[in-house]
DNA sequence: TGATAATGTAACTAAAATAGTTACATTAAA
DNA sequence: TTTAATGTAACTATTTTAGTTACATTATCA
C-alpha cells in the first residue's frame, strides 16, 4: 500500500472544508508536505473517477465534483487505488495442498477486505467533514485563554 | 504488506492437515514454492506466538502448538506481522488543517483495519481445516472419471 | 496578443521494502 | 560421530515508493 489513499482522503477533505473555492495543487501539496506533482498524480485519479474536478490556469486549482453527502471513503479509496487489494495473495500455481491452500486463503483475504471496505463506504465526506471542519477552526483561532 | 500472512496461513494449514506430523521447512518451502530459510523467519514467529513447535535433527519439524480450534486467523496475522497496518497513514507532523486531516484520516484507517480483523477473527484454524483438507484429499485421489 | 499562472505528464533518481540465497553455527537423533 | 534438521546473519536483485526536474499545454487577464 501507498500513500495514495491518504492523499486522496487529504484532497477531498480540504477541497470540501473549503466549500467550492479552488484548491491549487501547490496549496495542497504544501498542506500535505510533498510536492505538487505527486498531488497531481491523485487528482488526476480523482478527476477520473469524477469526484474532482480541475481548471488549469489563472485561478485554476480543483474542486469537488459532488456533493459531500454523496461520496463516501471507498469511492474514494478505488478512484486511486490500482490494485484494492491491501493482503498479499497466495500464489496459486501450485499443485495439490499448495494450491487447494492458495484458493482457500486468497478467499479469506477478498473477505477480510471486503469487510474493510464496507466499514470505509459508511462514512461519507460529508461526515468527516463534520468532524474535521470545526476542528480545523477551533485550531486556527487558537485555544482560547 | 509482504507475503508473511499468506506464508503463515500456508503454514498453520498444512500443519493442520497433517495432525501432529511434523513438517520440515524444507517440505513446507517446497508446498509454498520458496526458500526454507524464509519458511523458518515465518515459523520463528509463530513459534513466539505460541501457535507452533518445532525441534531441530532428525525427524525434526513443525506442529501446531494449539488445538486447531483454539487458534483464530488474526493470531496467525498478528504472530507474522511487525505491523499489523495495511493502509498507509497520514503524516501528522503538519499543523492546522493538514494535522486535523491527519487525526481523522488515521482514526478512519484504524477503524477499517478492525474491521479486517474482526473479520480475521471470525475463523479459526479448524474452520479453515475443515474447508481445506476435504478438498485436499478429493485433488489428491484424482477427480473419478 | 502576450505575460502569467496554473495543470498534465514523462523521465529520472534515491531510498525502502521484498524475496531470495549463501553460509555457517547449533542442536538432536540414530 | 554422522546425519538431518533448525536458527540466523549477511548479502543481492528486484520492485515499489516518493520525490524531483523539465517541459508542453491550457486558461485568464491586462
Amino acid at each position: 500500500m501507498n500513500s495514495d489513499f491518504a492523499i486522496g482522503l487529504h484532497i477531498v477533505g480540504f477541497l470540501t472544508a473549503r466549500q467550492g473555492q479552488p484548491l491549487t495543487s501547490e496549496a495542497l501539496a504544501d498542506s500535505y508536505g510533498t510536492n505538487a506533482v505527486v498531488i497531481r498524480r491523485v487528482l488526476s485519479r480523482l478527476q477520473h473517477a469524477g469526484l474532482v474536478e480541475t481548471r488549469r490556469g489563472i485561478g485554476g486549482g480543483s474542486v469537488l465534483a459532488q456533493e459531500p453527502s454523496s461520496i463516501n471513503l471507498r469511492q474514494v479509496y478505488e478512484a486511486v487505488t490500482d490494485n484494492p487489494e491491501v493482503l498479499r495473495r497466495h500464489p496459486v500455481e501450485g499443485k495439490g495442498v499448495a494450491r487447494v491452500l492458495g484458493v482457500y486463503i486468497n478467499d479469506l483475504c477478498r473477505d477480510a477486505e471486503r469487510a474493510l471496505l464496507r466499514q470505509l463506504e459508511s462514512v461519507t465526506v460529508k461526515q468527516m467533514d463534520a468532524v474535521v471542519r470545526p476542528r480545523i477552526r477551533s485550531a486556527q483561532c487558537k485555544p482560547k485563554k
